[in-house]
DNA sequence: CTTGACCTTAGAGTTGGCTCTAAGCTTATA
DNA sequence: TATAAGCTTAGAGCCAACTCTAAGGTCAAG
C-alpha cells in the first residue's frame, strides 16, 4: 500500500494533481488510515497509471472518465465506444494542426517578405501586410490560446 | 466618427472585446462625448484593424502591443524587431504543431489496432495499450488543453 | 413623452487543468 | 522530545482572451 507520494512518483503525478483527480471521479485511494491518509493497492496503482497513460496522449479528463467507465466493466462496453472517442479526439487535432498550419503559412510567408535587418522599420513589409489587412489569415486565428500548452512533464 | 457599435461593425469586434482591447492598452478612441460614448476616427479605426488582423493571424495580445508600439514610430524600430515578433510566434506554432502531430500518430496507431466494431471490450487493444502503457507518447500530451480554441469568428 | 436601442462602468464568470495556500494533524527520524 | 517532512481539507489563484452582468445614463424615432 502506498502513499500519496509514492503513488506520486511511481506514476509521475503530483500529490496535489492525484487529490484533483481524485475529487474529479478518475483516481480512488481504496483505504484510509484512521488518521485520513490515503493509501493505494496494485489496482489503484494500476487505474491511475492507465490515467496518466491517456493523459499524456492528450486525452482530457473527461475523456478518461468515459474511458475508466468502459475499464472498469468491459463486457458492458463495445470497442465501438472506444473508438469513438478516440476518433474524435483525433478530429479534435487534426482541426488544430490545420489551424496551426494554416498560421504557421501565414507566418512563414510574413517573414519571407521581409529583411530582417536593422533598417528602420518604415517600409518593413510586415508592417505593410498588417496594415492593409491582406493577410491570408484563412483558418488561423482561435488558435493563439491554445499555442502555448501547460503541461510539460514526463 | 463612428460610435462602439459602428467600429464593431466595421472590424468585426464586439463592443464588449473593443472596450477589453481599450483596457489593454491596443485600442483608444480618440474622442468622447460629454456623455462619455467612445468616438473613433480613421486613425482609430485603421489601429482597430491593424489589431484584428494581426490577432487573426494568431498573434497574443501582447504582442500585438509590442507591434502596435513599433508601429507608432516606425523609425525608432527595426525590421528586426518585427521579424523576432514574428519568428517568435512560427516557433511557438511550429512546437505546437510537432507536438499535435506526435498525438495524431498515436491515435492514428490506436485506431488503426482495433476493430471499432459492437464487440465487447474486453479484448479491445486500445485498452490494453492504455493498461500496458505501451503508447508512444513521446512529444505528446500537454496539449489537450489547447485542442479547442476559443476564437472561432470572422 | 415614451419606448427601445445603444452607451457607460466595475467587476464577475467562463474554460480546463492544474497549482498553491492556510491551518492544522501525523509520522518518522535524531 | 523536538524537528522536519508529509499528510489532511476547503478553497483560492493562475493562464488567456474574452464574455457577460448589473445598474444606470443617453439618444433618436414615433
Amino acid at each position: 500500500m502506498l502513499k500519496i507520494s509514492e503513488l506520486g512518483s511511481r506514476t509521475g503525478l503530483s500529490p496535489h494533481t492525484i487529490r484533483f483527480y481524485e475529487k474529479h471521479g478518475l483516481i480512488k485511494a481504496s483505504e484510509r488510515s484512521e488518521s485520513g491518509y490515503r493509501y493505494y493497492n496494485d489496482s489503484d496503482v494500476r487505474r491511475a497509471e492507465f490515467v496518466k497513460t491517456a493523459r499524456n496522449i492528450g486525452f482530457s479528463l473527461d475523456d478518461i472518465g468515459q474511458l475508466l467507465s468502459i475499464r472498469v466493466d468491459k463486457t458492458a462496453h463495445s470497442c465501438q465506444e472506444v473508438t469513438d472517442i478516440t476518433r474524435h479526439k483525433l478530429d479534435e487535432v487534426n482541426a488544430k494542426i490545420a489551424e496551426l498550419q494554416s498560421m504557421q503559412k501565414t507566418l512563414q510567408l510574413l517573414l519571407d517578405s521581409c529583411c530582417g535587418g536593422p533598417e528602420q522599420a518604415i517600409h518593413c513589409s510586415i508592417m505593410e501586410a498588417l496594415e492593409d489587412g491582406n493577410v491570408d489569415a484563412s483558418g488561423a486565428a482561435k488558435a493563439h490560446k491554445t499555442v502555448l500548452g501547460k503541461r510539460a512533464k514526463s
